[in-house]
DNA sequence: TGCCTTGTGTGCTGTACCACACAGACACCC
DNA sequence: GGGTGTCTGTGTGGTACAGCACACAAGGCA
């Protein structure tokens, strides 16, 4: 049961040449997309790059090309928690099209990747005509609500292999890829647990065969077997993206509205 | 630092009597209101009565008069948490307006009260016309996103008395009272922990003269008190409901958009 | 009046995880 | 080569809960 998006190489150039990789902004029409294609601005979005800052205005919303952006909710004592992942289907700074200008949330790039930079306001007066960005922003909103809130019940309710082992799939879903940089310490931030907590259960799931690492690079090898020690929320979380999501036969992937 | 819309009692006619006491409606131009008003129906909203049930289709939005609503996350296993309270600020049935029918979500009422439903596709209809009515759910979204990413975080990281405070607090806040209808049960599946443990923070609450409780009648007596022994999360998800919840100079409460 | 359901108090053992400490292993730089 | 920083492995003790069992008390209903 590989996801929609899975186990798929990155073309080296688009299949629409003429558009990015990132799935809102592949599937606008000519015109919607000419209203904002004048703004936008490449960016290459390495390992760590903070995207906002938790309590500051949302100046810039960021679409992905590739890579992988994390999003944390903090608190003023330091602890931090991931909340969600976002891919190539969505965008960072979403509060900003709901017109509230900030969020208690840091965001940051979890895989390096590149994309394209746009100011707020543009996407949200455009988001605001209600054509098919709005359709796009519903669908792109919703899936993360679906993953928000599956995450409240997880960490509460399930142990930190588990969690793991999810946090490994939906990494790898949303990055398209089955290798991900991401050290112990990175992950224990993630997880919201102890780094020495993540050794150990990153440790038994490599000596199961079901992951290698070795100094933050972590390669996917045992699909099927990791999934069968997540918890269910993966499977939870990804059945929407992969009714949401699909691939064309062109081979490229697109919102099912 | 009680909130903006605490301890107000409940009028016994609403302020406009041509209108709900609820926010949103009770904020929409003459026109959006009319286009719904036809299809609204009284609801009486008693308590643990269930609006929607996990993955089945959401074929009615209700909006809140009294009362306040829970959402829960579930799993298949029966493993349940609450994600987040609504009260007359807001509806259940948010994603069936982002084009979504369902949800693996609990929708329960945690406060009787009443309401008024109303057939999804009409309210979505009408939020896709972009006036007053989809700024206001776009507001109320943007404070659901702020209180389910929050609680992601403090599942994870803060103890049970802390969170039993704040969602005493937060409930109180939805429900305009300071009295509510909860029992040591129903508090140990919205906080995700055995009944024995709610009973034992309860009653350090209790024993420290903050909350009175008996057979399910809880009662806020020390406010303050009861925010110093909380997480600081009350505090942040508070916080965008002050800002975007203002009670003007006629008393009654409105979005400031 | 007694029964029965619902709500609450308390004690016990088990364990997942924290907090901290430190040591080994690998990678990059001079 | 040696030095230094980063990443990972491991141990020790402590704690907040889980999980279970049971006793009791208050109110609804016969």
């Amino acid at each position: 049961m590989p996801t929609a998006l899975t186990s798929i190489p990155h073309p080296s150039t688009p299949l629409n040449s003429t558009r990015p990789r990132n799935i809102i902004l592949s599937q606008l029409p000519a015109d919607e997309y000419a209203a904002l294609a004048k703004h936008l601005v490449p960016v290459e979005l390495p390992l760590d790059k903070r995207l906002s800052e938790p309590n500051l205005p949302i100046e810039f919303i960021y679409f992905l090309n590739t890579g992988l952006i994390s999003t944390d909710a903090v608190t003023l004592k330091g602890e931090q928690v991931e909340v969600g992942v976002i891919g190539r289907e969505g965008f960072a700074g979403l509060p900003a099209l709901l017109d509230q200008p900030q969020m208690s949330h840091s965001v940051i790039i979890q895989g390096s990747g590149e994309g394209l930079r746009i100011r707020s306001a543009v996407v949200r007066a455009e988001f605001l005509k209600g054509g098919m960005l709005q359709k796009l922003v519903h669908a792109f909103a919703y899936l993360q609500l679906v993953q928000i809130a599956q995450s409240v019940l997880c960490n509460r309710m399930h142990e930190v292999e588990a969690r793991l082992a999810r946090w490994l799939l939906t990494s790898a879903d949303r990055m398209e890829s089955e290798f991900l940089h991401l050290t112990q310490e990175f992950l224990s931030q993630m997880l919201g647990v102890q780094r020495s907590t993540v050794t150990v259960a990153a440790g038994e799931l490599q000596r199961d065969g079901l992951i290698g690492y070795s100094r933050g690079r972590i390669h996917i090898i045992d699909r099927a077997g990791l999934i069968a020690r997540a918890c269910e929320c993966y499977g939870i979380v990804n059945a929407p993206y992969e009714r949401l999501l699909k691939r064309g036969e062109n081979g490229d992937v697109s919102y099912v509205l």
